[in-house]
DNA sequence: CGACTACTTGACAAGGATCAAAGTTGGTGG
DNA sequence: CCACCAACTTTGATCCTTGTCAAGTAGTCG
């Protein structure tokens, strides 16, 4: 960022980066917290409202159902920095700070189960198990947040987008889906600010790894990987441009 | 970032970002922590010295008692991400996964606790109070990896610098320090590191601040804030150099 | 007092930001 | 069904911050 921007607009996003706590495979241990889950309330929120803000009482954490949420914190003169994308399956809102630290919102219509952080609290204290996996889950963001701090510390534009879709495509892979084809629900502006660039160079960007047959883009949300070996390579600094 | 930068060095540290786990006042609860760490051994770490690498299965967490660690990440063209800079009271190695995922090197002749990671969970099982502990513990850590995040992907150079010096000020502050003289222990190298930035910039944007009256240097380490005010808005986005 | 190592400073180059404008896409209403 | 409009994206030209290359200075240790 080289200089001042305060005309940071709107958004539409999607996309993500840390795996999410409870994957059923895991959790069977007791049952306990998807137990809890269950008991949750569902909230739905439309595209660009918030779920939560910087500073809101810290009441609930939230579990994506279905849409896409971005977290995100600004600067006083309205830079923004997205800290991660979560998408169905992730959740939002851990942390034992009892105010958000960030600010939450929907860049697509958005479902979330939320869980009341006493219940939840009053479980962990009663229940290790489920004290363990708050630690285990918020571990997790942990390395995926210092991840995304060596991309954004060490790492020119087009390493960031080839570590950003190499991302997205594990997302997939993980998740059974094709890793080949990448879907980007989010703005360009969003993933600008994800990747500390401006909106205009992750489009030069993109368009330049098209030409060098990295990748194809179709209607500007679907990212087709041609050669996810060199783009690995790109983002862990093994290759040049 | 511009480009490649293969050349990397050594280096010499301190710096600190995050708050450790364990403050006396707010542990009171029932003193299982500190019985813990009392009961771990203790392990000199001579400077430069590693006290784990990637890849090392995670069996101890350590609390810095003298010294200063840092925890990195490399790409694998050497180039070096500093995460965090680990001081007397600070640990390093939590977090759930089963191997490190950083390397922890140690800036000075160091001291550190070590506690086994299996007696800790296993107390853990036990006892909801310490597993909830480990919880509140990393979430400082990924608050205050949130904000380095911030800082590298929005801030100027001379924003990093502000936000670093004000960030270590306030860890003075925290423990009765002088809040306007900060010692920086580390290498300028690795404050570039940290900071996303060369080792030149380091240097010439620190120059910078002190012909504009922003602080003044010491023997290169010693740097006295004089107007932490405006440093504070420099970070902040709300001054423009 | 040399040989290191760390830091500072200068000149220059390059990556990415800024400014500007044109091309796409999608929704609305006639 | 199409014209129009707003929002988003792409592309181009230019500028600026920071990186790179290269000396030069200053402490340290033997």
């Amino acid at each position: 960022m080289l200089s001042t921007s305060r005309d940071r607009v709107r958004r539409t996003e999607v996309g993500k980066i840390n795996r999410d706590a409870h994957q059923p495979t895991t959790v069977r241990h007791r049952g306990h917290v998807e137990q809890h889950w269950a008991d949750g309330t569902v909230r739905r929120i439309e595209a660009k409202a918030h779920v939560f803000t910087q500073g809101d009482a810290k009441t609930h954490v939230y579990k994506v159902a279905s849409g896409a949420v971005c977290l995100y914190t600004v600067l006083t003169d309205g830079r923004r920095q997205i800290i991660e994308f979560a998408l169905p399956g992730d959740v939002v809102g851990l942390g034992a700070a009892s105010v958000q630290a960030c600010n939450a919102q929907a860049i697509v219509s958005t479902q979330v189960q939320c869980l009341p952080v006493a219940a939840l609290l009053k479980a962990a204290k009663k229940d290790p198990e489920i004290a363990l996996k708050l630690y285990e889950a918020i571990s997790r963001e942990l390395l995926a947040t210092r991840e995304h701090l060596l991309c954004l510390g060490q790492r020119g534009a087009c390493e960031r987008l080839a570590a950003f879709l190499v991302v997205l495509s594990r997302r997939n892979a993980a998740r059974g889906a094709d890793p080949r084809i990448v879907k980007l629900p989010m703005t360009r502006l969003d993933v600008a600010d994800f990747l500390g660039l401006t909106i205009e160079t992750v489009s030069r960007t993109l368009s330049k790894m098209k030409r060098q047959g990295l990748i194809e883009i179709d209607q500007i949300t679907i990212v087709r990987l041609k050669d996810d070996g060199k783009l690995l390579r790109l983002a862990d600094g093994g290759a040049r441009v």
